[in-house]
DNA sequence: CAAAAAACTTGACCTGCATCAACACAAACG
DNA sequence: CGTTTGTGTTGATGCAGGTCAAGTTTTTTG
């Protein structure tokens, strides 16, 4: 067998409720497996896709972390998202049949490999799946109306403040501290992604951490204050009373 | 039959290649019609669904205009997109089952209801139903994506030409004319779209007139000069040379 | 291990957009 | 028809965050 393409099951993944549909049967799992035809390992800096690459499945994370990116024409670009494990990429590719960003891992990562063609093919015939793929990509839109959200109405304060509540509230749903947090972005990534300059970023959590709101060592992040961060975040820093 | 709930077909519908795939075959297509359950008319200003409300059914714009918005607790709220004929709306709800955005009509309108388990169950047995749902809400994924690009990384100039662009481009899709339009939304509507205040769109609609780019007569835009407009949208203004 | 490169912080200054305010115009209404 | 209300424009001013620059720390590499 291939090392770099090597064959598992969801039905032992201790990701599997990230991943699939609660509640399936036996055989309904052991279909499901099917699925995953492979795993694939990324280097850090390494890409999964490119914009522009032909599309023919979808990548869930197993391990490490990746950062998704899409360019415009003159250059700029856009970091719409970070995903870590459990989480799934290129739903982007489905419309077109081509990926339409970029997905690059920040650490050394393992992913699995789920042809869309075969998911498609179970969803007709799983109902909790076919809900399961639906539910995935609401929930992708939904996410995203988030982040608008925040591109289009928070100030720095806010939004990193918002950042930081999000990504440890996704850690840890996946069992890590609910208060300490590596950042596998750099501080260029982070205002990218939320519209900001890095020396802005820099400063942002220099005054947090005048404020006693976390403590920061380089890409290492304790929360000292959540409900602090959280009324940054719902404040609007008293603009409107 | 009741008045505000009328039976139709989409087999006759001249949205149809908007909202459905192709290559249907008759029976495929009368099978269809049945997901459409019935129209409903909304007059301007008021909601189509809000959030918090019970998910049932996806809408396909029949005629008339919406914005879709979302709100923070503390009142802040965000234009995430405006629909038009044959666009659909509704796919925030699948995730939670409730939607998480609200949906205003612009203009008095008409959508088609299609509720959502039948259109699951359509389509696990219509594989071209199943793969269009799929892309419908993969491009609404890449739309967001690409709103994030515009709010994260484009100076005012560029974010109204982009709008514009992008609004008369759907419109002559239609059948519209590509120079002309008419906004069916505020100033500030547009603002909250773009991340800016209604002060700046307004100036920014001057300086387009003064450049010679841009007719403005309120609501009513003639665009005099698209690849300027374009060139607005990639130039960055050389800030990057 | 030394040197180079990448990442981060902080200060000084500048600018694009927000804010505040006044006014103009158009649609809605008694 | 004049008044009201919603919408849009424009000017004056302020400030959040961008820009530029210098210096430090960390990581990478030969």
């Amino acid at each position: 067998m291939n090392p770099i393409s090597i064959k598992v099951a969801c039905s032992s993944c201790n990701l599997r409720e990230l991943c699939m549909p609660l509640g399936l049967s036996e055989s309904e799992m052991a279909r499901i497996d099917d699925v995953v035809a492979t795993r694939r390992k990324i280097a850090r800096g390494d890409h999964l896709f490119r914009n522009g690459d032909k599309f023919n499945a979808l990548f869930a994370i197993r391990t490490g972390f990746f950062k998704t990116r899409i360019s415009a024409e003159d250059g700029r670009d856009q970091v719409t998202g970070f995903q870590m494990a459990g989480e799934l990429m290129g739903l982007d590719g489905i419309v077109s049949d081509h990926h339409t960003c970029d997905a690059v891992a920040l650490e050394d990562a393992e992913v699995c490999v789920m042809p869309f063609d075969r998911i498609e093919e179970l969803s007709r015939e799983i109902t909790s799946l076919q809900r399961h793929v639906h539910k995935i990509m609401s929930r992708e839109i939904v996410r995203e109306n988030g982040v608008m959200l925040l591109l289009g109405s928070m100030r720095a304060e806010e939004r990193l403040a918002a950042f930081l509540l999000n990504l440890v509230q996704r850690l840890h749903a996946r069992g890590f501290s609910q208060t300490e947090l590596v950042l596998r972005m750099t501080r260029e990534e982070i205002g990218s992604y939320l519209g900001l300059k890095l020396e802005t970023v820099s400063r942002t959590f220099s005054k947090f951490v005048d404020d006693g709101l976390v403590e920061v060592k380089q890409r290492h992040v304790r929360i000292l204050n959540a409900d602090g961060l959280k009324l940054v975040v719902n404040s609007q820093n008293c603009h409107s009373d």
